[in-house]
RNA sequence: GCUGAUGUAGCUCAGCUGGUUAGAGCGCACGACUCAUAAUCGUGAGGUCGGAAGUUCAAGUCUUCCCAUCAGCACCA
């Protein structure tokens, strides 16, 4: 089979806080179990995502904070590049969404939908804030609630009776920073993306394909869908954004959800212009052999299975109408759509303002890498919401991560290391068990590659660890330790077996557990790298430079392929995988929660 | 209010289109082993599958109602 084009597009973080783990279960790590899979399997990955710099969420942290947008999220960029590199997400380009690139590109797509007549215009009726000459948004507005009276209702909801509202409904709306700021409705005018003109389109593109997804997410399209497709308003009277790129228009932005969803196309294109090779990204993107995996927490389901490609249908073509060659392929929509519940913590639902929350530069502090990335993937909310516990988090590290897979490595290489010169065991003929075992391992390949394939990575990993179980059991039976004894010839048979399965077991761990992986890779005597490398990377644009994390494959060598582990190949001194965890940790962890939080550097 | 989802062993979860004594891992008990970070392996005890009714030769698995939890959406005030 020959390689295929893999696209995966990952959904993107607001750049006004620090990671969390819900950021990692929901979209990113699900992300590059299965990018790390595609890039074993050899096959052309392009993972992209990177920080939203717009919206509202960074302007009010910049008001809380007393600086600029641009501060708040250029630094919390620079975090998400430096945790994620830690974590391992093996991005070919996080970037960010104030990049001249994404600017110029977001605007064309506006103007191609806008010449095409996807666009509409319409007046609003906003909240206008006399002192500051401004059409405040929604959550800048305060006033008293209309239903329940309550006097310190926000813009898009009351606290205290739970009901969304138009900002406009509110009694005596007022600035929330400034309640002496009274604010009055004025008409504004704004573009809408004219949803309804691509309902059949959607409608075949949900029949085509939700069939392969998931329940919850081909149900939840469908079922919006069927609600009928309304126009969204994609223009905002704000001056944080991408600049409306109309005359007449300089006092407005497009709105955060039109260009933040099109970072997976802008993205693309950086990395092409990034490598040189400009137009290498058709071919995922003009690809009819391509598939495209979208993976994002449920809150974003519609976006991603729906507004994003009434976009992408809105713009088909752009960029290569030109093209002697593919000019007719249409541009690619989403081929899946994993989207994952919630990942709650001890029970409660996540929250930031009650720092009920599990953030992931505190974490790196504290546990290796791979332990949080096995635990996480081991509860991933792939069905329905689950639960993140220090309890569990212990006893999946302690008895399954260590117990079954880092004591398989440490006892067998351990053993050979010493009772074997160091080397891989030299043998004679293999039993039909060893044989029978090392052919078990080997069918994981194909067992594993398969649930892998189709997104359902909770049991892909189940599967792996299964197997290491196995040759475990396998091992019990064998005892070479007693082998040794009487028949070395015998002992340095099964031997070399597990050392056989433990090099398949390798690979298998991989997508999920890459460091250690690695080290196994070493400890076995081999040379290289099994994936390639993360980098923290300046590019220059000609306004401004941006940092971005990127992914270098050019090293790797790590191949889904069974193990051909050679006699006699030289060990390098074995340690032990995964530290053991004290269950201390469990209450200190846990009086950690809802606490005030302090900012460290990510060292 | 509407729509959707969830409720299965102490814990975390699997159970597709209904079909033999309801599964896994962890935890627990007992036993084996000692190469290994007291890790591993075997055996076992644990569930009237949220509740009630119904369809069926047969129901965690379908239908209805109810209870609980969660989410999305809408609307009137």
């Amino acid at each position: 089979m020959s390689a295929q084009y893999i696209h995966v597009s990952v959904a993107w973080p607001y750049a006004n806080g620090d990671l969390h783990i819900g950021h990692l279960a929901g979209a990113y790590l699900p992300a590059d179990i299965f990018a790390r899979y595609h890039r074993l399997r050899g096959n052309h990955v392009l993972m992209v995502s990177g920080s939203d710099s717009h919206g509202t969420p960074i302007t009010v942290e910049a008001d809380k904070r007393g600086t600029t947008p641009l501060a708040v999220f250029e630094h919390y960029h620079e975090r998400f590049l430096q945790t994620q590199r830690k974590i391992g997400v093996s991005y070919d380009l996080f970037t960010h969404t104030d990049t001249e690139n994404h600017h110029l590109v977001a605007q064309d797509i506006f103007r191609t939908l806008l010449a095409r007549g996807h666009l509409y215009k319409e007046k609003q009726t906003l909240l206008y804030s006399e002192s500051e000459k401004r059409f405040l948004p929604d959550r800048y507005v305060e006033g008293t609630c209309y239903i329940c009276k309550y006097p310190h209702a926000r813009g898009d909801q009351c606290e205290n009776c739970g009901n969304l509202m138009d900002a406009i409904q509110l009694i005596d709306p007022h600035s929330r920073n400034n309640p002496d700021d009274k604010l009055i409705p004025r008409e504004s005018e704004h573009y809408f993306l004219d949803l309804g003109r691509f309902t059949e389109a959607i409608l075949a593109y949900l029949a085509e394909h939700a069939h392969h997804w998931r329940p919850n997410v081909s149900t939840f399209s469908q079922n919006f869908v069927k609600d009928g497709l309304r126009g969204r308003p994609i223009t905002r009277d704000i001056d944080w954004g991408v600049q409306v790129p109309l005359e007449g228009w300089e006092d407005k932005r497009l709105y955060v959800w039109f260009d933040a969803v099109m970072g997976y196309f802008t993205a693309s294109i950086e990395w092409a212009k990034n490598i040189g090779v400009p137009d290498e990204w058709k071919k995922w993107w003009y690809n009819p052999e391509a598939k495209i995996y979208n993976f994002i927490g449920k809150d974003n389901i519609p976006f991603h299975t729906i507004i994003w490609q009434a976009e992408l249908l809105g713009i088909d073509g752009i960029y290569n109408e030109d093209d002697p060659v593919n000019g007719d392929i249409p541009l690619q929509l989403p081929y899946d759509v994993p989207a994952n519940e919630f990942m709650n913590i001890e029970g409660q639902q996540f929250s930031t303002s009650r720092n009920w929350a599990v953030w992931l530069p505190d974490l790196l502090e504290r546990y290796q890498a791979d332990a949080l990335r096995f635990y996480v993937a081991r509860t991933f909310p792939e069905r329905q919401d689950s639960d993140f516990s220090w309890e569990g988090f212990l006893a999946r590290v302690n008895n399954e991560l260590l117990a079954a897979w880092g004591n398989l490595v440490n006892r067998m290489l351990g053993f050979a290391y010493k009772r074997f010169d160091g080397a891989v065991p030299q043998y004679e003929q293999l039993t039909a068990a060893d044989r029978d075992i090392i052919a078990a391992t080997e069918a994981g390949f194909d067992s594993v590659g398969a649930l892998l394939e189709q997104v359902r990575l909770k049991e892909a990993l189940e599967e792996t660890l299964s197997l290491a179980r196995d040759v475990n059991a396998w091992l019990n039976e064998r005892e070479p330790w007693q082998a040794i004894k009487a028949d070395r010839a015998d002992a340095a048979r099964s031997v070399y077996a597990a050392l056989r399965c433990i090099d398949n077991l390798k690979i298998l761990f991989a997508p999920f557990t890459p460091f250690s992986s690695q080290q196994v890779h070493e400890m076995l005597g081999y040379e290289g790298q099994l994936f390639g490398e993360l980098n923290i990377e300046k590019y220059s644009e000609e306004t401004r430079d941006h940092l971005a994390l990127v992914y270098d494959g050019a090293k790797a060598i790590g191949e889904w392929t069974a193990s051909d582990l050679q006699p006699g190949q030289k060990l390098r001194q074995p340690s032990p995988l995964f530290t053991k965890l004290d269950p201390e940790i469990v209450e200190q962890e846990r009086g950690n929660l809802g606490k005030e939080r302090v900012e460290r550097p990510i060292r």
